[in-house]
DNA sequence: CTGATAATAGTACGATCGTCCTAATCGGGG
DNA sequence: CCCCGATTAGGACGATCGTACTATTATCAG
């Protein structure tokens, strides 16, 4: 059955986004995936750097998938509305701590032929894209709308970063008002 | 000898910037430090956690010594400035990869108690409230100073990730772009 | 039903993890 | 000089790590 592998990737994006990469055992993930440690190198038989990469693939879709809609349906500053509302719903308020997945397994320690940072580059690139074309699409020069594009995205996951060390929201909310009155300021005054 | 602790807190710092807090053991930071793992426990009483807390601080305490006097003897704009060349000098040019040893202990996976969580928390709690002075003294109301604290600094460690994960320094220097530009918007605003 | 194939169960291996303990070495005050 | 507290050296402990292997069970075409 495909449902043992598609439990797996789910009960591991869990675990990597509270405990990180390293710090999540096979073991943790069979269990949380109601199996036994003998179906891991059926499904994964590249190992923990194989799961890692469907972990980043399964979520980096349905991540990125929604902010494609939301960059594609609406105006800049409502889009960047809704990629920090999936933001906060995904990955702020997880189960334990506030953490991302794909942050994890970019920031693992092994990896050493830069296949697991390659797949959360993907990611990373894709959602940029979605956020560039947004503003490019109102007006915005695409040289500013790459630059904030990056911004966001690297605001996002460092917002959660601080959060978690905080232990509360305030650090995202913080920079959410900030992130939003800049996407304010670039479709505002038009073009610079 | 205080130099022996000195040196293992050093070493440490690298080794978790480069391979995340759970992703080091004792005895690699024992052998980057020239010694044997029976003094870690001489030195530090409290374990991985005790280790983790001093590499907080040292670094922490560096790290925003140095924003604190750029942003106390230079106008917003080149404070921001100082503020990335000094996470880019830091951080992003890491010997191995680019990351944060502040990061990599407030994304560890054990921490029960919030211990190592706290100390990254007053480390990004110190850098935000410097940033935000800077600009509050330059007549930027401080709600938004304080909203752009937050936002600079998320968005200095997500860059980092980001760069990570691409292998160079594009979205860093992407990020930088658009963060100079926000500083820009906010200080031109008022005074200008 | 039978036989082939995929999936699962359970365990074993060597390596490494954090932690801890004891013996050897150092350095300065009687 | 010797003594004593501080520091270092080196290894041992159980637990857990990623990995791999062989049985056993489920699935389904013919």
């Amino acid at each position: 059955m495909r449902g043992t592998r598609a439990r797996m990737v789910a009960a591991a994006a869990g675990l990597f986004r509270d405990r990180g990469f390293d710090g999540t055992g096979f073991r943790d993930v069979v269990e949380a995936a109601g199996t036994t440690p003998g179906v891991i190198y059926h499904h994964f038989p590249g190992g923990k750097t194989e799961l890692g990469v469907a972990v980043t693939h399964a979520v980096g879709d349905r991540i990125a998938a929604g902010v494609e809609a939301v960059c594609s349906a609406m105006k800049p500053r409502d889009a960047v509305t809704g990629l920090l509302d999936i933001v906060e719903g995904n990955l702020l308020r997880g189960e334990l701590r506030p953490g991302c997945p794909v942050v994890a397994i970019a920031m693992s320690s092994g990896d050493p032929d830069g296949t697991l940072r390659a797949a959360s580059d993907s990611f990373f690139t894709r959602v940029r894209s979605a956020i560039s074309e947004c503003l490019v699409r109102d007006r915005v020069h695409r040289a500013d709308a790459d630059a904030f594009a990056a911004l966001a995205v690297s605001a996002c996951e460092g917002a959660i970063i601080l959060s978690r060390a905080r232990g509360d929201s305030e650090p995202f909310d913080a920079t959410r008002i900030a992130l939003i009155q800049h996407v304010t300021y670039l479709t505002g005054k038009g073009t610079r």
